[in-house]
DNA sequence: TGACAGTATAACTATATAGTTATATGCTGA
DNA sequence: TCAGCATATAACTATATAGTTATACTGTCA
């Protein structure tokens, strides 16, 4: 087990702020699609049944969190995964949520 | 890099719950200190520097995940970590959001 | 049994934000 | 220059929840 030195309020803050960003469905489910490659607004719109305005603002705060980057071409403005170290992030959860509901079954065993 | 298979609703679903759970200051701060070891509500109470009902609430969310784990020994209940992933996942969005910022402060090379 | 300590819960307030609708902005081609 | 499309933003509503205060619960000890 390594050991981790306390960190302060503010850097708390910060990583509090990361999952924040993490912490919706829709956002996931954005970054989820853009793994298969970088895509404009409008496509990613209809990936994830949402509407246009919506979308835009999740983009947004991915964008500010560093998760995503843009790239205008003529009308079009195409996303694309800036961080991948989020897909880590998702398996250790999956794995750590799988392992919580076998634990929990195993009290009716 | 490792293909993902794409996850259904309800998993994201699941898995933002986790990332909501860690969304908290207060929350991380708790975790943190519960890492030197199993700890009574008044003491974390007075390491995080808020109110006992409040920390009560906080350490209801992070049970109701699996995160951390209660002991009661007469009068006084211990509160332990019961999943060490989430170490692993706050020194992954560290060293991401340090990376962050060390790429946006080259932006005035 | 009563008083007290530790913890949990209820009720409330304040705040943040997801989603919606309407509109603005900006690019392209006729 | 105008029409039309893609995206962004503004304003609003509804909902969730962090924190607070008051109180209930539970166990210990005298």
């Amino acid at each position: 087990m390594k050991d981790h030195q306390s960190m302060s309020p503010e850097a708390l803050e910060l990583v509090a702020g990361r999952f924040k960003v993490l912490a919706e469905p829709v956002r996931l489910q954005i970054l989820q699609y853009l793994e298969n490659g970088e895509s404009s607004v409008t496509a990613i719109t209809q990936a994830v049944k949402s509407t246009q305005p919506n979308v835009s603002k999740h983009l947004k705060l991915l964008q500010d969190e560093g998760l995503v980057a843009r790239r205008q071409e003529g009308n079009t403005v195409y996303y694309r995964i800036a961080d991948e170290s989020i897909f880590e992030l998702c398996d250790l959860v999956c794995g750590s949520l799988k392992q919580k509901f076998i634990e929990r079954s195993t009290i009716f065993a």
